[in-house]
DNA sequence: TATCCTCTATTTGTATACAATTACCGTGAA
DNA sequence: TTCACGGTAATTGTATACAAATAGAGGATA
């Protein structure tokens, strides 16, 4: 078992553990909003020292997800209206932009896959599989990200935006309707990189995440209502 | 004197300082692309010990303004032809949707000041004074990205690459030609905004973005043709 | 009782120490 | 000459030490 444990340590760095963890934590919500982050404490918790902590926590401060006290220590970024929506709306460009590059090079294999995905997730849909509706829905993503995962930076945003994102949307796909909606736009996105027509295609995927959006904000709305 | 530099590390954090300067070294070409960057030594040369010098490194390495060697070390982003591609490509589409938003929130003085900026560029044109005209239009940047300066990711991403584009624009605007269809471009976008069309003023943007990407491009090859 | 001040406990910023890893150089054998 | 091997120096990852800053509590004074 200690060597075991000693294995992990070296192949991972501490630093990146770190990280990791306190990105799962904060973005599942372990770690509420608001919630103060010292570097002691997370230390301690976690099991390292000073200074991967810190290291892990200016990392997570240029992320967005936690921002520094105005003295000392960092506090979880909160979920405000304002936020989700800055996030949402920035996620709609960036991804409309991605499809339209995408719309550019893709090939007969990747619509059928797309598509087949689609299928998939519908069929979870109507069996009641809420979860592989999820499941589906994500892969249909995550396909089209690969597809632009040369463009570095646009990649790395999206990915870490979609990452962010999730945290807002747990809920928002267990409804019927959502799902429903959601799976409509992934059809409709993928008649347009069919159509091949670069406008149209950034143009649907804005208005996708525009719905996503709303049903995010309508998850806030429920959840501070409580 | 000593004691003035003593005041001076007392109000910027040596972290901070460390990061500036890396940052405007490598900006300004000073740290040339491909230039390996070691912990040890980098702390030598700006006075601070390996701590801070880290983690300048890391926030660096997150801008993607310097890259993980395979094993130990980081290298200053060479600037690749696709690399500036992609650089202004992102910022084409990023400032495009700012404008998009700023035009609905633009007020009257916004637009006179903006105009102002343009008629001091355009009078430093012709009386031939380069480095005002740069400074002019530098301004008309600035004020415009004021203006999301609440939509905090926008905001920051948007300073953010444009710092980095900075060290392929220097020679661009030395020619005349260059200058004036800059110009010409900050026209179209006040007209746009004036129209209060949000769909232009996001057309505008991009295609003043392109513009200045192919100029870009072309100073690029021009550099390493030498 | 309210307010201000001081002292202490926390907490962060920076430096340094140490161990582990990796590159690099030289030497010897094929 | 070339390849392989071993040892040393360089470099990084992590922990810890120490100083500076700050918040917060408690006491003194009005």
């Amino acid at each position: 078992m200690a060597v075991h444990s000693r294995i992990e340590k070296r192949d991972v760095p501490v630093r990146k553990r770190v990280y990791e963890n306190l990105k799962a934590a904060i973005l599942s919500g372990h770690l509420g909003p608001n919630e103060r982050l010292t570097e002691e404490h997370l230390a301690e918790t976690l099991g390292a020292s000073r200074t991967p902590v810190r290291e892990a926590l200016y990392k997570l401060e240029t992320e967005g997800l936690i921002r520094p006290l105005e003295t000392r220590g960092f506090i979880v970024s909160g979920d405000s209206k304002e936020e989700v929506e800055e996030l949402f709306e920035l996620r709609a460009v960036l991804e409309g932009y991605a499809l339209r590059i995408i719309s550019e090079r893709i090939t007969k294999e990747n619509l059928q896959q797309l598509g087949a995905f689609i299928d998939k997730a519908q069929a979870a849909l109507e069996a009641g599989r809420m979860g592989d509706v999820f499941k589906w829905n994500t892969r249909f993503h995550d396909h089209l990200h690969e597809l632009v995962s040369d463009t570095l930076r646009l990649y790395r945003m999206i990915v870490d935006m979609r990452k962010q994102v999730l945290r807002h949307r747990k809920e928002t796909l267990q409804s019927m309707e959502g799902a429903q909606r959601t799976l409509d736009g992934h059809q409709k996105i993928l008649l347009a990189l069919q159509l091949k027509d670069p406008e149209l295609c950034e143009k649907t995927m804005r208005e996708h995440i525009k719905l996503a959006k709303e049903d995010a904000l309508l998850a806030l709305l429920r959840e501070h209502k409580q």
